[in-house]
DNA sequence: CTTGCAATCTGTAGGCGCTACAGAAGCAAG
DNA sequence: CTTGCTTCTGTAGCGCCTACAGATTGCAAG
């Protein structure tokens, strides 16, 4: 039986964003005290630390909250979270790509460019650069 | 003179894209008809494909319009856009190695769940894992 | 010329995940 | 009692779109 601000303390996650996922339901709201202020039980501090948790690991807060269903479940609920979870590794690996690949063509972009010119190479390829038609008819 | 739906075409911009675009400054607005439609030149449908293209290489929004600024300026402006790009591809580095490391745990979190075993440890690391202790107090 | 549909116009609201503030109320110590 | 911290609710803002409503326009076929 905590305050907020202890409950803050104790799973990481900010006053205002315990409200917060509070009111948009990833967490159900605790118990009040007669003046209506929160009280937090470990049950619910770890709830809120698990959501910490998934939103490190760069789960939405939507598969957060699907995950903290079936952590509370009585079923087994291993193979749901295996799902989720794959999916979501999916999704990261996708990202990772896409930023190498950003990554990739910053470095193309900016390369010449170390020569002072008369005209700056990288700002040229943006405006007027390869490939300018739209949209891509493949695919 | 294009209309916005050309424009839209030629840039690979959407249309209602390229109205916030105007709307929050991004680019210019073009010319409007006498019944107030817009009717775009190539140069601002060349403002909209580099806008496009500083996106898909993740510039901000307001990076993309310095950018831009830096293009359309008389002055030599190469080092300007060296520096931002440079920053940018710093900014790229990281979120690849914090997804990194994201991929990693995940991986970590996933391992020893592929036996159906009476508790599932992926919900279980997530709900009691180490480490609970917050904030980290080094730094 | 009229009908009808497509394109465009403005304005507004929603989505995600927060963050920050205002103004009121409670609580604990000096 | 007063000071000062915490907490309360509600609301608004951020970045970057996306989508819709409702009102005009533009253009082509009948």
């Amino acid at each position: 039986m905590v305050t907020i601000g202890e409950a803050a303390r104790r799973s990481g996650v900010g006053i205002e964003l315990i409200r917060y996922y509070e009111r948009t339901g990833v967490v159900a709201g605790p118990e009040r005290s007669q003046s209506g202020r929160r009280q937090y039980q470990s049950v619910e501090i770890h709830a809120l630390r698990f959501i910490r948790r998934c939103r490190d690991l760069g789960f939405s807060l939507a598969e957060a909250k699907s995950l903290l269903g079936l952590a509370s479940s009585e079923r087994l609920a291993c193979a749901d979270a295996q799902s989720l979870g794959q999916h979501h590794l999916e999704n990261i690996r996708t990202k990772i790509s896409d930023l190498q690949q950003m990554e990739t063509a910053m470095v193309q972009l900016m390369r010449p460019c170390d020569a002072g010119k008369q005209e700056c190479s990288m700002l040229d390829t943006l405006l007027e650069g390869p490939e300018s038609e739209w949209p891509p008819q493949d695919k």
